[in-house]
DNA sequence: CCACTAGATAGGATAAATTCCTATAAAGGA
DNA sequence: TCCTTTATAGGAATTTATCCTATCTAGTGG
């Protein structure tokens, strides 16, 4: 028996080639991280990451590498804080974010998530041609709200 | 039969006086035109628009006194594309935005508003101590869907 | 009506995040 | 291996928001 021929998520030269995307050693290097597992990055935290292997990447490619795996649809992106977040978790769900030490969570998707995107659309935006739905609770996070009590 | 004592949210100078500030120039122009009626408002539309009778008016006063305002529960904060924009109506409530245009608009409070706050916290989050919700939703606005058509 | 003081303002410096520009480098196909 | 297209690094430019400070003033009390 020999390996599937799909690309899997967890080859991630295999998932650049899928996307029509050349393979640089700074593009598989994002790649391996950001799909390595769920995560929620910003542009600078990837660089950081990055230059531990890669001491000359730039944040110029950073952020068009970033943009580019949004656009195939690898990652989603959002915004806390006034900073753009990419989130490898492409499947609908909320967030939590603590605003104290800026920890993001995903929260479960409620039981009816699917059809809960079409029943709750509000009449308001039939006109409208609505491309997605971000819901982001804020607050303090267990460790954040206890360190508060002190 | 005399006016009555309480400040009326139409009287700028008693609102500002009611919650302690000082009855600047500056601060009441920024009055008048938020709470004229419910809008949304970046520092910078503000600044452009207040600029027109007060041509000296700074950046920083404006982005303080919106924030001033703020913290008397005057004005509500929130974020899109990386902008903080400042609501005047600071009952709960979600919002639409257009991606194109930037127009945002009020979305009317669901049947049971105030009770899905606490029938749909995720359980997820009972070791958070959370402060609020915020919940945007993304598209075109029906002037920049049909346009988009063209 | 005047003087005093806490608070407000303007303007500039600073900081941080993101985008733009361009010359150079390299991936991948021929 | 050569060639064309695309990617990259680095820096400039933009944008937004905050910080700093000297000056000014609203409101208070004399
Ligand atoms: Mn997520
Ligand atoms: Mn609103
Ligand atoms: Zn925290
Ligand atoms: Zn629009």
């Amino acid at each position: 028996m020999r390996k599937p021929a799909t690309p899997s998520n967890h080859n991630p030269t295999a998932l650049l080639r899928t996307h029509g995307l050349r393979v640089t050693p700074q593009r598989l290097a994002v790649a391996e991280l950001v799909f390595s597992k769920p995560m929620h990055v910003t542009a600078r935290i990837v660089h950081e990451q990055i230059r531990q292997n890669h001491p000359a990447i730039s944040m110029n490619t950073v952020y068009l590498t970033l943009g580019q795996f949004e656009a195939c649809g690898l990652l989603k992106r959002f915004e806390v804080h006034g900073n753009i977040v990419f989130d490898s978790n492409t499947s609908p769900h909320d967030h939590a974010c603590c605003n104290r030490c800026g920890t993001i969570i995903d929260l479960d998707s409620s039981p009816s998530a699917s059809s809960k995107h079409t029943v709750q659309l509000p009449t308001q935006l039939k006109p409208w041609q609505i491309e997605g739905e971000r819901r982001i609770w804020m607050g303090l996070c267990p460790d954040c709200s206890s360190e508060s009590v002190l």
